[in-house]
DNA sequence: GGTAACTGGGTTTTT
DNA sequence: CCCAGTTACC
């Protein structure tokens, strides 16, 4: 898989200047599929080799994966696979917690303090909503996850509500005042419980490196700051990379602005156009070979690539040949469905293994028919991005319990928690959380005052999970303790959900998992910030024989590669999305997505149209609308294209033309 | 007054 | 599939 050679092997003369460059700000300009991953490991290990210790390398990438994959490479280019386990790395939210818990005192955060998931940060929302009487009025308000959203993009982008709301949420700005007035009470809350949402591990972070002191001791833990992505930073990531490298000395950025993303979450890619420009002495790099595709794709993607952006980047191919990429007209929705895995088995009759495709979808629920029919036809698939193991219920039930250990002023832990018994529903659990927090939520004479405030039928139950959480914080450090929690939830997940057994399986492979780690509050902030896919994750590396299509979203496919590319819903209104038809700026998003997305494909790729799509509002009459393509299929990148129509595969039967004389009774069943 | 069970409507993208 | 609103039961 790796070149034994040499960090230097096989690497082109734009990858090496990257490579070879001095400790001064550096800014990589690499298009896609140009091997920036190569770059930035050669890059690392040719630092090793140089002599700086890796602990002082910090690799801020994307995802966990990347910065596992990255490190692992550059430990074994430089040959000091012993020193892997020393180099900093991963996400700008993973490190940010890291560093936080080495100094949680002087940020004033209380010891075991509990991170908030997005999930969390809208039940937060809502119960702050309820008591702020802002709900059941005439207008509603927005939903909790919309609120969190709104919270977030002010944070993200450092913007004041009232343009936030302006700009991005026009149809929440009838709520302005409330929605202000629930940001605040939000912060005030998540403080007193000792909680920090992802927004908070970056503010956190960047408040840590402003202080003279402490902001002094955490800039000199790094010698060098490599950072993966760059056009999907936001404005407060920027202000952390400043302050990590007082005037860019040992920065590197890699990036590719239209390849930005991210808008949505705060991000802007003209950060990485004015590092370039605010930085003194700094030099650019631009990878515009691509390493990646033939060159018929590369012509597809030239043409789909935004040309507006700030840093002009034209790219040449490497690989000759290949097929132009293949535009498939289908029939409808269903058809689309029956095609895709059609085209799978085809190219798997030609060779290509399961794992050497994925079908690329711009929302999670684009793939539901196909799905659907790769399990009618026992086609296997793994789906990433989309509604998480993470997310559902009962491991939310899990961890916010582990959670409580380490942090028993956790109040929405302890709403999901209490909610769980009979009989409790939000009304009880805000009672009873009343008699919790006053005092010490792990007395017992607190305990026993919420108990008071519960329903008799939940009395017993309620006892038990109040002596098995004392039971288990009294065990020493991890071991013990998830399986004490799984002991506690199993009666109670058992008497919440029809499918329980199911459930607690999951639980079971959970609680085994986070056995193994050496401190389990690290455990979970680390399930919480890079959540395992599904529960086969938890089981470790797949294995080699295991066969299956990847299904991902566009933005979870982003820095990977598959020798086939299948994009399907190539539609207005799907791909690009109907949420951004109207603004610029949206579609200006979504091209750059399209491109992310047709620059994954190696050898083959193949974009489906449904022609005829159920209308969005009022499927109840069988009426479609006709949307004949994506917007982004103009006449340039059709071009690029060759067409072909869905074969049709179910012949229907020829109609009979003859006479007949037919009824049908059934009045014999009513007497 | 509060919970649980049911129904109908809506659904981007993620650390 | 999740959420909000409704209704029947405690």
């Amino acid at each position: 898989m790796f070149d034994a050679e040499g960090w230097d092997a096989g690497l082109d003369d734009a990858q090496l200047e990257a490579v070879l460059h001095d400790d001064g700000p550096l800014v990589v300009a690499a298009g896609a599929g140009t091997g920036k991953t190569r770059t930035l490991t050669a890059r690392v290990a040719r630092l090793l080799e140089r002599g700086t210790a890796p602990e002082r390398i910090l690799l801020l990438t994307f995802t966990r994966r990347a910065a596992d994959d990255m490190l692992a490479r550059a430990a074994f280019l430089s040959g000091h696979t012993r020193d892997a386990r020393r180099l900093r790395g991963g996400t700008f939210h993973a490190v940010a917690h890291q560093l936080i818990c080495t100094c949680a005192e002087p940020l004033g955060l209380p010891i075991g303090f509990s991170v908030l998931d997005p999930a969390d940060a809208a039940d937060l929302m809502d119960l702050l909503r309820e008591e702020h009487r802002l709900t059941g009025n005439e207008v509603r308000m927005p939903r909790p996850a919309t609120l969190v959203d709104i919270y977030s993009r002010c944070v993200n982008t450092q913007r004041p509500i009232r343009e936030v709301l302006a700009v991005d949420f026009p149809w929440c700005e009838p709520h302005a005042e409330g929605i202000a007035e629930l940001c605040k009470s939000y912060v005030t809350r998540k403080r007193k419980h000792g909680q920090l949402d992802f927004d908070d591990l970056l503010l956190y972070w960047r408040a840590a490196l402003a202080d003279k002191h402490l902001g002094t001791h955490m800039s000199e833990l790094f010698d060098f700051v490599l950072v993966d992505e760059y056009q999907d930073v936001n404005a407060l990531q920027v202000d952390i990379i400043r302050s990590l490298c007082p005037q860019g000395r040992g920065l590197t950025v890699v990036g590719d602005d239209a390849q930005a993303v991210y808008g949505f979450r705060g991000a802007d890619a003209r950060h990485l156009t004015e590092l370039a420009a605010t930085l003194p002495g700094s030099t650019m790099v631009k990878l515009e070979t691509n390493f990646r595709s033939f060159q018929p794709i590369l012509d597809l993607a030239n043409v789909v690539r935004p040309t507006q952006t700030g840093v002009e980047l034209v790219l040449h191919g490497s690989r000759r040949g290949g097929r132009r990429p293949v535009l498939l007209r289908c029939h409808d929705a269903p058809g689309e469905a029956r095609a895709v895995a059609e085209r799978i088995l085809t190219a798997h009759e030609q060779g290509r293994a399961l794992r050497d495709q994925a079908i690329l979808v711009r929302a999670a629920h684009h793939s539901d028919l196909i799905e659907l029919e790769l399990s009618a036809r026992r086609i296997p698939y793994r789906k990433y991005g989309g509604l998480r193991f993470i997310e559902t219920a009962h491991v939310k039930d899990f961890v916010a319990a582990v959670r409580l250990l380490d942090n028993p002023s956790d109040d929405i832990a302890w709403f999901r928690l209490l909610r769980l018994h009979d009989g409790v529903g939000p009304a009880r659990a805000k009672a009873m959380l009343a008699a919790l927090h006053p005092q010490d939520p792990t007395a017992g004479h607190a305990w026993s005052a919420a108990v008071a405030a519960a329903p008799a039928t939940a009395r017993v139950a309620l006892t038990d999970t109040f002596n098995a959480l004392t039971v288990a914080r009294s065990l020493p450090g991890a071991k013990g303790r998830p399986g004490a929690v799984l002991a506690m939830l199993g009666p109670l997940v058992e008497n919440h959900y029809t499918d329980a057994q199911v459930r607690l399986g999951d639980l079971e492979r959970l609680a085994s998992a986070a056995e193994t780690a050496e401190d389990l509050g690290a455990w979970l902030a680390e399930v919480t910030l890079d959540p395992p896919v599904s529960t086969g994750d938890l089981a470790g590396p797949p294995h080699l024989d295991e066969d299956y299509v990847v299904i991902s979203t566009v933005h979870s496919a982003k820095g990977l590669e598959w020798p086939v590319v299948h994009i399907p819903h190539l539609v207005d209104g799907a791909f690009p999305s109907d949420m951004a038809l109207g603004s610029a700026a949206g579609l200006a998003e979504e091209r750059r997505l399209f491109y992310v997305a047709t620059t994954r494909a190696r050898d083959q790729l193949i974009l489906y149209v449904p022609l005829r799509m159920p209308h969005r509002r009022r499927a109840l009459d069988d009426r479609h609308s006709l949307a004949p393509a994506s917007r982004f299929l103009d006449e340039a990148a059709l071009g690029m294209l060759d067409i072909e129509e869905q074969t049709p595969d179910r012949p229907k039967a020829p109609a009979y033309s003859g006479s007949a004389r037919v009824t049908v009774e059934l009045d014999g069943l009513w007497r």
